[in-house]
DNA sequence: CTACCAATGGACCGCATGGTCCAGAAATCA
DNA sequence: TGATTTCTGGACCATGCGGTCCATTGGTAG
């Protein structure tokens, strides 16, 4: 299939759309006509441009937001190496997920949970969306290392993974209790895991 | 409405069925025919007894879960007031969470997630359980403190926030790489976090 | 025994949803 | 310009789904 620049342009709008939709009500409660509505689409286009349909939208949406989430975290992500970087990165996460009005899980989170049991696919996506973010993570951890603010019993792999738990897990219990202080709380807690291992 | 002894066997067994599939296939992905199919009941008999229907029934398996999930814990929960206390609830909260086939996430984390945000009563049923899971990691914390087993400041409701956290945010990662190891890993990190409490 | 109410079976309904199809408009290109 | 392909609109379809209804069975209490 080619697109020529309106039709890429048209593509992309309906994928921003429905990867906001989603984001809100879950794939589950964003219908194709929820979509169609609010692009002002019909529902050929829908699957002129998605030949496979809702899973392909999907697919595409989980692109689209595993990026996003990525480039929210920049450029402090890709610069780890002091202290005052990592809180950089503190900074920028909470901002990214900091909305007005209540609060949403992560956009790429909330589609492991629901979707990624289900199609093979998506989930090989995700999973590299999660792997490249841990591994900037850990990137991170090891020029702590190589910049000897941090000693060698500090596991990057290790850290990495933790911090990413904290961030998922801390969203999890921020929507349940409608704050985001138990993401603030859990990533503290994980960055200051992290300093621990700090040398004077 | 009122239950004979059998209407409340059968009842629970729509429970537990259902539960299952939930876990297994999420809310959106478990139709009422499918508990039907698997408890060999009638359609009736499911609005019989959850009157409001499928949101009653998912209701009543979040109870059923989150009695679950906390019971698996014990009886270390209940008593973590020394290290190895500590220790024993981790091993069982692992041996909880693991399945010979595949990794699933946690019964009420899943829930949460998916159908906490369209659902007031039943966020509010979820929050409950999660307030008493805290709660309960809190005062281990603060039984350790009592011990003088852990420092001043170590604070028990931030402590046990990074721990549901970890074990939350670690069962997501877990799902995607289909290994129990990032629980372990985020879940020991946390644990080690509080133990740089530790006084000798 | 009888009256009552819980328990069960299963046909049935309306609707939302994912998906198909075809025809026409618009753009691209030879 | 003419031909070809992309883009768009929207009617249409099949089906799976949550939910309703009613008839029948069966246990239980007075």
């Amino acid at each position: 299939m080619s697109l020529t620049a309106k039709g890429a342009a048209t593509r992309a709008r309906i994928v921003a759309a429905a990867a906001d939709q989603v984001l809100e009500r879950g794939v589950g409660g964003t219908s194709l006509d929820d979509v169609r509505g609010a692009t002002s689409t019909s529902k050929s286009q829908l699957f002129h441009y998605f030949p496979d349909g809702k899973h392909e939208l999907v697919r595409a949406i989980a692109d689209f937001q595993g990026a996003r989430v990525l480039d929210a975290q920049r450029p402090a992500l890709d610069r780890l190496d002091s202290w005052e970087s990592w809180q950089r990165w503190r900074e920028a996460v909470l901002a990214h997920y900091t909305r007005v009005d209540g609060v949403r899980g992560c956009p790429i989170g909330s589609l492991t949970a629901e979707a990624a049991a289900f199609d093979p696919l998506l989930r090989d996506q995700l999973a590299a969306y999660w792997e490249r973010w841990a591994e900037l993570l850990a990137d991170g951890v090891r020029r702590l290392r190589s910049a000897g603010l941090v000693d060698g019993a500090a596991d990057p792999d290790a850290h990495a993974t933790e911090l990413l738990a904290a961030v998922q897990g801390g969203l999890l219990l921020a929507q349940v209790r409608g704050t985001l202080e138990p993401l603030e709380t859990a990533l503290d807690g994980a960055l200051d895991h992290l300093r621990a291992h700090a040398v004077a």
